[in-house]
DNA sequence: CGAAACTCCTGAGCGC
DNA sequence: TGCGCTCAGGAGTTTC
C-alpha cells in the first residue's frame, strides 16, 4: 500500500535509470486501470526523453518536453527497472521501454493510474491539492486554519488531500499517536498548540519512513523488488490488542470514516 | 460549502 | 485441498 514515503522511495529508485533516457515504446497489456490508459500514448511517447522524475502528493510525474506522464500506484502498484525483454508476469500491465532498460508497472488491484497532461500541475487531479507535508507551507497554523470550518474527526482532516497531501491511513494513525490526539476528536476542538505538535509528528513520521525507504533502493533492480512497509517501526497501526508503547494498555481499533484506525485511548485524547 | 456513503479491484486470511 | 466469505484500502465520485 504505497503511502507518500513509498512513492518517494519509488521516485528515487527509478529516477537515475530513466532520467535523460528516450522512450522507445510503451507496451500496454492491460489498459483498464483506475481510468483507461490513454491509447494515444503509443503514438505520442516514442522519441520523447524523460527529463525529470518528480512527485506531487502520491503522483509521480515523468516529465518530457511535450508534457508529463502522471502515474499513481493506487493500493497495490509497484514499479521496477528491468532489462529489456524481461517477460511480464501476472498483473504487469504497462512497460515503458528505453534503450537499456524498461520501467514496469505491476498493479494487481488496478487502483493505479497512468495519464498524460501537457501541464500536469493544472490537471484536475492535482490542481486542488493541499501543501506537501515536508514543505514550509505545511505547519500547525495551516492545519488549525483548515479545521475551523469543519467538524469531522481530526483523522479525516489530515487524510484529506485538499488539506495536506500524502498522509494515508497508516501514517495518520501513527502521527496522531505521536501527537497524543484521539483520532475521533472533532477537528475544530483541537487547539493550535496541539496542531503544531501534530504537524511536527506528521513531518517526523514521513521523513523517517522516507529515510528507511532509502535502504531498499537496490531492490528496484531486482525481480522480487518490494518496498517494505516498515512494519516493525509502526507504533500502533495493525497492533490492536498489543500493549501501547507509552502506557502498556491495549491498543484500540475502530473504524473512523470507513477506515481502520488504531490508537491508545489513554495516551490520546 | 461539508460530510458521509459508494465505487473500483484482487489477494490474504479464515472457517468449514 | 478447496470453497465461500470478509477484509483491506487511495481517493475520486455521488448524494444529501
Amino acid at each position: 500500500m504505497p503511502e507518500l514515503p513509498e512513492v518517494e522511495t519509488s521516485r528515487r529508485g527509478i529516477a537515475p535509470h530513466i532520467e535523460g533516457q528516450t522512450i522507445r515504446q510503451i507496451a500496454v497489456r492491460e489498459p483498464r486501470l483506475r481510468w483507461p490508459v490513454p491509447p494515444e500514448l503509443s503514438k505520442t511517447l516514442p522519441g520523447l526523453a524523460i527529463e525529470r522524475v518528480e512527485r506531487r502528493a502520491k503522483y509521480l510525474l515523468l516529465t518530457t518536453a511535450r508534457g508529463s506522464l502522471i502515474l499513481h500506484l493506487g493500493m497495490s502498484g509497484s514499479l521496477r527497472i528491468l532489462p529489456p525483454g524481461t517477460p511480464p508476469q501476472k498483473h504487469d500491465h504497462v512497460d515503458l521501454v528505453f534503450d537499456d532498460c524498461l520501467l514496469r508497472l505491476r498493479d494487481p488491484r488496478r487502483f493505479g493510474a497512468l495519464l498524460w497532461a501537457e501541464d500536469p500541475m493544472q490537471h484536475q487531479l492535482l490542481v486542488n491539492l493541499g501543501p506537501e507535508p515536508l514543505s514550509a507551507e505545511f505547519d500547525g497554523e495551516h492545519l488549525w486554519q483548515q479545521a475551523q470550518r469543519r467538524r469531522c474527526p481530526v483523522k479525516n482532516l489530515v487524510m484529506d488531500g485538499g488539506v495536506v497531501v500524502g498522509v494515508g491511513n497508516i501514517y495518520a494513525s501513527e502521527s496522531l499517536y505521536l501527537a497524543g490526539i484521539h483520532p475521533n476528536r472533532a477537528c475544530n476542538r483541537v487547539s493550535l498548540a496541539r496542531y503544531r505538535r501534530l504537524a511536527e509528528a506528521i513531518r517526523q513520521v514521513l521523513q523517517h519512513a522516507i529515510e528507511q525507504g532509502g535502504t531498499t533502493l537496490r531492490d528496484f533492480q531486482r525481480q522480487d523488488g518490494s518496498p517494505g512497509y516498515f512494519e516493525q517501526q509502526l507504533k500502533v497501526y495493525g497492533r490492536a490488542g498489543e500493549p501501547c508503547p507509552g502506557c502498556g494498555r491495549p491498543i484500540s481499533q475502530r473504524r473512523i470514516g470507513q477506515r481502520s484506525s488504531f490508537y491508545c485511548s489513554h495516551c490520546q485524547r
